[in-house]
DNA sequence: ACAAGTCTTGAGAACGCTAACAATATGCGC
DNA sequence: GCGCATATTGTTAGCGTTCTCAAGACTTGT
């Protein structure tokens, strides 16, 4: 077994091709000013040999690592999988990531970062320095830590914050926030409901605010008011529990809850079931992130489609299409959805409209 | 903005401390043989300038990249992620690697690569080229696929075969497939089922064939037929829909499915809703992954738990562990689990017991 | 106190590639 | 055909590490 067999570098090329190694390199990146002629003799060599550049030394040598680091919270990401209940966010990253990347001849490579720690310069440092990749995306909560950004910033290295649209050093790429809570609301005011409740995100998350925002203008367009329909919690299961038994108690009223997450939602479903409220029948229910969970409940959930891949596959060509100096930092909005499926309805025609 | 600042390199600490780069590395990398007094010295400017060795330098001179690359099918993968089924496949291989790799001054990698496609050997050697990674980690079906063992075995790279017990090239990690499902047939044995299906994978993966002889172990230990309940999907929730109705079509006094995925639990839970099929008063159904969405499905379903996270963890160290030229290729079982929820129940008292 | 180790440190080459520049070839206007 | 601009190729010098090997500083046994 030829274990270790020799790599094939650009050396040999060369020499299979008989021209010199800057020559090889030139085809390889697509440089310009290259002969026809050479140019095939080039690439029937490479072709043959199966040649194939090393990252490493492309970085060694060159300005470019072609690596794009995509940041994740560790804490949630662990807490998440530990009770198994399970965010696709780090699926959807790697796959609209990971896929763009290799259209473009880069890597990408996850890192799982602990929002809570002190320690978040110190990793986040730590993987810049030993990745030097081209580009950063952030995805939430970290798109807003200053702390990172400025260390970004200072390194001269260009990133993409994800859930984001405040104004700031960097690509902003959200999923209309606003506007998302805005056509929830406005579709389950069209079915007749107008007592509709918001289980909003934390505060720390600035999208749980521009929700909120949606919501509310979607409900003074119709001049409806929101006083005591607000509850807020962490995005997990718990926490959604305790939101939709404060609303419930709180408002017998209630029809509709649109709630900041799949978890959220699927507590607001087992709160409903337990007080014996019929979904749809009795109350609507509308979700945010369209995980696929939503998809198997009883009833299916309608859901807010956060097109997560997408928004990652774009902020990938964005870092690499990005002129090294480029400062136009652009804001980019990819319109989430709404996905009907079954947790809405009709409001009860209520007593006195 | 300091645009671009100077990285520091390992020149830079051996300055600060005023020794030889070739000490600063020893001290780096845990080399024996420095004087403590030295070793503090020069742990003190790392640690005062910040330093963090390139990887892509460390590939270049040393013999490792610290880079393990996880290879999964990206046709699976895209699939799933298209329809918003959701295997957590990827995220459970992410967080079980990443956090074992980082914990060992690694780095992880995830490739998807077509297994259908001709082009495996070209895609995966591309890969390897470019990463020369220390290691690879296979999962269901490359593990399996001869084109790629043979080359990883042919390029000296050490690698690790995830659902896969065949004797073979690379070490082999198995979730003990064949016990799992001993394990369901048994549980559901003990409630009193006789007539328990096998709703089971494609022959493409041989962990189908090992969940099927389990099965049918338990089933003969205790005299039971087996006879006609036998089933195969392709793992989706189609050829679940159409594995259950013909289960159900031909054996009316079925009580109990054991489904080879959480999606063709999902349909066959479906199907028995259809059928006016009470789960589990009329029909017992346990289903093999324990993906986050059948905790939340109603009822919530008793499933047998792979320990995806943890194999791939164990792949990791394996790896990492392994010395340069160790020829011993492990087979290592990660037991999985059965978490039962309530989707099982003791089987109606058959007329004719 | 001397030879023969063993520890500790350092110097220089090498890894595979690209940037910057130098050298040569080709084309064009007249 | 001449001279200059431009297109094409080659040469050299690193990039930041680790490896190899050599040199100096200690030990130790006798």
């Amino acid at each position: 077994m030829a274990r270790g067999r020799k790599t094939v570098t650009i050396r040999d090329v060369a020499e299979d091709a008989g021209v010199s190694l800057q020559t090889v390199s030139r085809v390889v990146n697509g440089g310009p000013n290259v002969r026809q002629q050479l140019r095939d003799k080039v690439r029937a060599s490479i072709e043959r040999l199966g040649y194939v550049p090393s990252l490493a030394a492309q970085r060694m040598s060159g300005s470019r690592s072609y690596i794009i680091l995509a940041i994740n919270d560790r804490e949630r990401t662990l807490a998440d999988w530990r009770e198994r209940r399970g965010t696709d966010w780090v699926d959807q990253m790697l796959l609209g990531g990971i896929l763009t990347c290799s259209q473009h001849g880069y890597r990408m490579m996850v890192e799982l970062i602990d929002t809570h720690s002190d320690h978040v310069e110190r990793e986040l440092g730590a993987a810049i320095s030993a990745l030097q990749p081209d580009g950063v995306i952030l995805t939430p909560p970290h798109s807003e830590n200053k702390l990172i950004t400025a260390l970004l910033a200072e390194r001269g290295i260009p990133f993409a914050r994800i859930g984001s649209n405040a104004s700031g050093p960097g690509i902003a790429l959200t999923m209309g926030d606003e506007g998302a809570a805005h056509l929830a609301t406005s579709r389950l005011a069209e079915l007749g409901h107008r007592r509709i409740a918001m289980i909003a995100g934390p505060a720390q998350y600035s999208l749980s605010g521009w929700r909120i925002e949606g919501w509310k203008r979607a409900m003074r367009e119709r001049g409806l008011p929101f006083e005591g329909l607000l509850e807020a919690g962490d995005f997990g299961y718990e926490a959604g529990t305790r939101a939709a038994r404060a609303l419930l108690d709180r408002n017998p009223d209630l029809t509709a809850i649109i709630a900041s997450s799949d978890q959220m939602a699927l507590a607001a479903l087992e709160v409903a079931r337990d007080r014996g409220l019929k979904v749809p029948v009795d109350l609507s229910l509308i979700s945010f992130d369209n995980t696929p969970i939503v998809r198997f409940t009883q009833p299916p959930l309608t859901a807010i489609d956060q097109p997560i891949a997408e928004t990652v596959s774009r902020a990938v060509e964005q870092l690499i299409a990005r002129e090294p100096e480029g400062e136009n930092d652009a804001v980019i909005e990819i319109a989430a959805g709404l996905v009907e499926r079954s947790s809405t309805a009709p409001a009860r025609v209520s007593v006195k409209a």
